[in-house]
DNA sequence: TCTGGGGTCCTAGGACCC
DNA sequence: TCTGGGGTCCTAGGACCC
């Protein structure tokens, strides 16, 4: 039997784990930028606040009735996360984290001889006592229908949140009274379509034919139809898979019409996924610049990016930054107002993996003017050992930002200057990072 | 005035190889 | 006049997830 175990509204429970007088009250956090509401306790979604709407459509609606506004606080959310699925991992050995609030369990691999429902409700309260969030778990034979099963538990006050979903009949049942559209694997699109077909309920589409599904949804439709039907084709992932694109980007604090503030943000963006890329053990071949005017604004729109293919596959900052701040003079045009940059990394391999220039000397830090023709190759010796220098020294400012806080050490190209701060995000409403930072942790007052 | 930030997988079609 | 059969790689677009 697979578990999903999902931490009922994350982020929200997140900040009342530290902050008990949220407990009652509506509270919701929102985006990057504090743009839009991506999570909301239980009393805020019975005021009618609906998920991702734009903050500044319900201003009135969060001052009239006091809630609580959050900015997103990822140092704090990630680092409960962490603690949450090493709660798990003491009871179930195979667990595949999923996203930042979902873990997908095992329960053949547990040492305890209890059943399913009983082993998840022991696991559901353990992890309320050790970490303070609320959580919900669904138990079913594939991860579709351990989805659906967390549904149940979440909804049901009967299940103490826990629920296992085995007998055909029960199955079934739930399934005619589950929208397709909520399947996981069913998004807008193919909800749309189904119900061209008269197929509404998850149970319609378990009554189709196995071709018919193929024809209309492809192969991971009939995935999906397999796993509703009690067969598992999508297996636990134990080991994360090295990532295949790597991405970093904010929409801008004000808009922008400065190119050295867009620089600046730029530098920023590249030096985070320098650092991604370290993290993960890859360097990358490619290296591509976007900006973007905003979409919501009327009138003339302009977006453009720019692709750099590397010489030698890189996660140097220094050889991302330079490539990245030349890719954006590219496409930078005069006058109009940007709302968003961002830079993605891709073509990523194992760092030693790498393949070397056929004309470069291997130092990956010596990158050539652009303008420039490559300069002929050297000897091996001098390759490797130039190329460990700079490895060395990334190394070595990712352990210094480790050791003394992020951006402790980063490159000139991407400090900011008074003048040109308007692009940094907004954060207006940010909660301390409790668990992940000396001076922000928190006082408790004895009287 | 103000609207997030990340990712993955699959398919079809074009270009090319022998 | 008659014109095969087997591949690979790459990209764009479409779909989905949190």
């Amino acid at each position: 039997m697979i578990g999903l175990l999902d931490s009922n509204n994350f982020y929200v429970s997140c900040e009342r784990v530290f902050n008990p007088k949220l407990e009652r009250q509506p509270v919701v956090v929102l985006s990057n930028g504090d743009g839009c509401v991506v999570a909301r306790s239980n009393e805020a979604k019975a005021l009618g606040i609906p998920m991702g709407v734009p903050v500044f459509q319900i201003k009135h609606l969060l001052r009239h009735e006091k809630v609580k506004v959050f900015s997103s606080n990822y140092a704090l959310y990630g680092d409960l996360s962490a603690r949450i699925t090493n709660v798990v991992r003491q009871d179930i050995a195979d667990v595949e984290v999923y996203s930042i609030d979902e873990q997908f369990l095992d329960f053949s691999t547990t040492r305890h001889p209890q059943s399913a429902d009983q082993l998840g409700v022991n696991i559901r309260k353990k992890v309320k006592q050790c970490t303070g969030v609320p959580t919900s778990l669904g138990i079913a034979k594939t991860k579709t229908l351990a989805k659906v099963a967390n549904h149940i538990a979440k909804k049901s006050l009967v299940h103490e949140g826990v629920y296992v979903l085995d007998r055909e009949q029960i199955i079934e049942e739930f399934l005619s009274l589950t929208p397709v559209a909520d399947l996981w694997g069913i998004g807008r699109r193919y909800a749309k379509k189904l119900s061209s077909f008269g197929i509404h309920t998850a149970l319609d589409l378990y009554d189709c034919k196995e071709a018919f599904v193929k024809k209309h949804m492809t192969i991971v439709g009939l995935r999906l139809w397999y796993e509703l039907h009690g067969v598992s084709c999508l297996p636990l992932e134990m080991v994360s898979k090295p990532k295949k694109n790597i991405c970093t980007s904010r929409t801008f604090g004000k808009a922008q019409m400065n190119l050295s503030a867009i620089k600046e943000a730029v530098a920023n963006h590249a030096s985070s996924c320098a650092e991604k890329l370290r993290g993960e053990g890859s360097v990358a071949n490619y290296i591509q610049v976007f900006l973007a005017t905003s979409r919501h604004r009327p009138g003339e729109q302009y977006s453009n990016s720019f692709t750099w293919t590397l010489p030698v596959a890189s996660s140097d900052s220094r050889e991302l930054v330079h490539y990245a701040s030349q890719a954006l003079d590219r496409i930078f045009r005069k006058g109009y107002q940007y709302s968003k940059c961002g830079v993605i990394v891709s073509g990523l391999v194992p760092r030693d993996a790498r393949q070397l220039g056929l004309f470069s000397d291997g130092n990956s830090s010596g990158y050539h003017d652009i303008s420039q023709p490559i300069r002929s190759g050297q000897s091996g010796q001098v390759q490797r050992d130039s190329l460990q220098e700079d490895v060395r020294l990334m190394e070595v400012v990712d352990m210094i930002n480790h050791r003394y806080g992020r951006g402790k050490i980063q490159l000139g190209a991407s400090m900011t200057t008074v003048e040109t701060r308007g692009w940094q995000m907004q954060q207006n409403r940010l909660s301390p990072r409790y668990t992940t930072c000396f001076s922000e942790i928190p006082i408790a007052k004895c009287s």
